[in-house]
DNA sequence: CTGAAAGCGCTTACAG
DNA sequence: CTGAAAGCGCTTACAG
């Protein structure tokens, strides 16, 4: 291997010191003209690239956002995580991923232990909350006070710099079916429901919708799905054996709401003549459904772009020593998508 | 910011020197019982973690691998990061993810060169074959010589562990069309089939298959969509056009295969009755789409294994600073999943 | 505008 | 089995 050029390098070919270089790199000001140019020539003839580990240790800076996500095979994550990679590019920052591929294996704690010992300047928590998690962060971040924000998980103390508010859609929604005049509205939870704010939002929508309507809001209308298609499908069949007389289903995600409408489909259920419904997400795929998918789009951009601000905004100020106050968490509406699938007058597929 | 813990209070602690300490940390073997444990003690009782990016300054190695990959919304790429992370995890490697939003607007050496500073101990370059892109790997990868692999693109000299076959499941969808009875099958390729192997061999598969069973393959059976179910959507139209005696599809990814369904549905053509269909990917999504499709599923977890392994193998080989011998490509088949979109039996869905 | 010195927090030979 | 010294490739005060 041959060896890399270093800034010392450059410095004796110019004749000039390393930090005369650091600063020609670094652009800093006071440079005459004459010896950057000399300098930025010999650099660029090298092909000179600075060592960023290096800086990062003398600079005590790494320019690097801690990431820790979900599995990306679901859509959220997955819209999440590309739009952090994006807003983080642009902001100057590299993401160091940490992704939980299987949460029930996985070793939280040493995970985050491992993250932090590579010196991010600062930790975006975008997992899915769940009760350990608070802990974890408390020991490993906000007692070093290492700039931290979260994304899914409100914790008291750590900034949560935007939201994608989860009821008001879901309300949009379940208004939208009872409009149609669809009455008898099932819905289909997600994985954890219990644990995870998300679940319980849309969850949650459902029943103020409904309730301010006069409806009712049974147990027996209501189903857990793990967020696939198959577990969709197994909902519907469940749904519809405790609660026969059901007319439209919303489910919580467009992926069980694939799975309903293939059980819809080898069961002679015509959507949305029969059984109006309703998904969460639009994925690229659901305007292509048959019929063609109501859903709710998260504004996953804007929700990236302001977490990541804002943590480069505390990173400066954390450098800078000074007090920081968060900014309060903007509230971001999805917005919902009116297709055939829950329109009563849609004309069938033939 | 409270002082980070460092190695040296730890060997202050412990009243031993700094490598004694540096060596517990790292497992050596020539400490003795009793100093090990007293050392360890301190660490754990102090919660101290080693920081990453001054060992990666020492001891010229970072545990980190590059990976340069397109935008993780198509399937593809999306499967090889996630499979990647997972398996360079398991080899104690962490990933430096430079995924390519837009190749277009993007300016790839410089990404390249900045990725280069970041000292990852080896690079996967996972981007779909372009032509510049050989000029930019050679300039910045193979002079320095950096440890590097392809998975998309060959490049003479360049190891590439595995490669996934994309004319022989191609061959397979097309004779399991032929074998059900249909004939003028047209097909649908992706985007820049002209430039990349991918669409190239998926396209080649149809033409051999068509060819042997002495069928024609003329141009008005090709359509070119972009990999989304509206391309797909345009491709069906196009093709009908063109090619109205048309009486089965090979869309080259699912998503263009919805399109195709969903055009079906909206014209009355019955598939797999008046219509075959088959998809390349198998989405999570096929099984439910309406009819259930057709599709093949690539090994991505074989093939990532076998990538992070050779390359972890020539990060070895490379600072042992010993010649490597690069194994050849493996090859890997995927696997044609048979489902009701092109058999022709099939019950119709009511 | 420029440079000599110290230091970031580790690991790597080299001694003993 | 243990330690003193040097060094990885930069940046940061501090002088001048």
């Amino acid at each position: 291997m041959a060896k890399k050029t270093t800034l010392e390098d450059i410095a004796r070919e110019a004749g000039v010191s390393a930090q005369t270089v650091s600063r020609v790199i670094n652009n800093r000001p006071d440079v005459s003209r004459a010896t950057r140019q000399r300098v930025q020539a010999i650099i660029d003839r090298l092909g000179y690239q600075p060592n960023a580990v290096a800086r990062s240790l003398s600079a005590k800076r790494t320019w690097m956002m801690g990431v820790v996500i979900g599995s990306l095979d679901q859509f959220g994550p997955r819209s999440i995580f590309l739009e952090l990679d994006k807003q983080a590019f642009a902001a100057g920052y590299r993401l160091l991923p940490y992704i939980i591929h299987d949460e029930d294996t996985i070793d939280i704690a040493g995970y985050f232990r491992e993250l932090r010992a590579h010196q991010p300047d600062g930790i975006i928590w975008a997992v899915i909350e769940r009760e350990r998690h608070e802990e974890i962060l408390r020991q490993f971040v906000i007692e070093p006070s290492i700039p931290l924000v979260t994304m899914e998980t409100a914790i008291p103390g750590v900034p949560k710099p935007a939201v994608l508010d989860q009821v008001t859609p879901s309300i949009t929604l379940v208004n939208h079916l009872i409009e149609q005049g669809y009455r008898r509205i099932g819905i289909i939870v997600g994985l954890h429901s219990a644990a995870t704010k998300r679940g319980n939002q849309r969850l949650e929508g459902w029943r103020q919708a409904m309730q301010a309507a006069g409806l009712p809001t049974e147990a027996r209308q209501i189903a857990e799905g793990d967020w696939s298609a198959a577990s969709g499908e197994r909902g519907m069949a469940q749904l519809l054996a405790q609660f026969p007389e059901m007319d439209a289903v919303y489910a919580c995600n467009d992926q069980m709401a694939l799975g309903v409408l293939n059980y819809a489909h080898r069961h002679g259920i015509h959507v949305p003549g029969d059984m109006g419904l309703v998904g969460f997400d639009d994925l690229p795929e659901a305007p292509f459904f048959d019929p063609p998918l109501t859903t709710a789009r998260q504004p996953f951009d804007e929700f990236c772009a302001i977490t990541v601000q804002t943590l480069a905004t505390m990173i400066d100020v954390n450098l800078v020593g000074e007090a920081y106050t968060p900014p309060a968490t903007t509230i971001l509406y999805p917005e919902v998508l009116i297709r055939a699938s829950s329109v009563r007058g849609a004309s069938p597929a033939q």
